[in-house]
DNA sequence: CTATTTTAGGACAAAAGACTCTCTAAAACC
DNA sequence: GGTTTTAGAGAGTCTTTTGTCCTAAAATAG
């Protein structure tokens, strides 16, 4: 797997945020119904999210969670180094230590493009970005749902 | 990470099996020392290639596992196939069961052009060019030694 | 001040992955 | 036939990941 599953269930979560309206807190209990990850684990995920100054919180009667920047701001990367940190894009395909520069493995070029083509992925997708292209084409962020039930629910 | 470990082990024996005479067994115990990875750990991912008839093995004194294909006719996804699976290949970056095809989520253009792009990279490299890169430039498959040292050793 | 809502944080449990150990089976050599 | 050399197979251990649960702390409303 690419990334771990707290990342994919991180990635979900932002995503959803970046459909609110960002002057309201979302309640952790919605959001885990709505976009279908066990409540408690997804608390576990935001509280990274928040510690890594990705989120704002707020406890307490309309509290909860929120983006602390502008959905335009935020790429899949900032989620992505804020739960599984940086191992993707600086670790070995062969997993020897103290890689590329100086005594590369046989497959280095070939693996630092395809490590690249990720990367550029992860920095060129704004969270902005993916819910326009969800909400334009009704895309879907559960199982089954798709954008406008997000946005409606 | 993109393999698991035992993939990237899997990996590092293939290519060193490319590196010899495809007419002789290779002992694991042997090799294993070579390649620095845990002789029964090595053994019960190389069961798995032979099971998945990328290697031979044989019993007794001179016995030991060999590529049952020219190294050309082996490439890295061959192997990955083998220890990994097709996960890699099908599975979707958010994790939604059901995918791609018919209703995906807001990042599957994105996502399907880097996996083509891994894809791309696994199938395109042969243990052999692997091996012929790693003679020409003396490249490591372990932490510290070169090429030489693998082919005297 | 008290009860309620909500995040924060730590302890715990289950599952998967990574690795070890031991015994068995086959082949070769003497 | 007996011993040695090797892969095969299974059980067992340790670690990491995934997921649950419970209590504390903050904020609000009455
Ligand atoms: S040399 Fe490059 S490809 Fe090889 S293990 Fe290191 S980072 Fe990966
Ligand atoms: S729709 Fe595509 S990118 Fe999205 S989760 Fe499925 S396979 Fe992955």
């Amino acid at each position: 797997m690419l990334l771990s599953k707290s990342c994919v269930y991180g990635l979900r979560a932002s995503i959803y945020l970046a459909t609110k309206n960002n002057s309201e807190y979302i309640p952790i209990k919605k959001m885990s119904e709505t976009i279908e990850i066990s409540h408690h684990f997804l608390t576990k995920i935001l509280q990274q999210l928040t510690a890594q100054g990705l989120l704002d919180s707020y406890k307490g009667p309309n509290g909860g969670v929120r983006l602390k920047k502008p959905a335009s701001e935020i790429t899949l990367m900032d989620v992505v180094l804020a739960i599984d940190g940086p191992d993707l894009l600086t670790e070995c395909a062969l997993g020897l230590p103290g890689c590329g520069h100086q005594n590369p493995c046989p497959l280095h070029d070939k693996w630092a493009t395809t490590r690249d083509s990720i990367k550029q992925m992860l920095e060129s997708s704004s969270l902005e970005y993916l819910v326009e292209r969800g909400k334009s084409e009704d895309l879907r962020l559960t199982n089954e749902g798709g954008f406008e039930k997000l946005l409606n629910g």
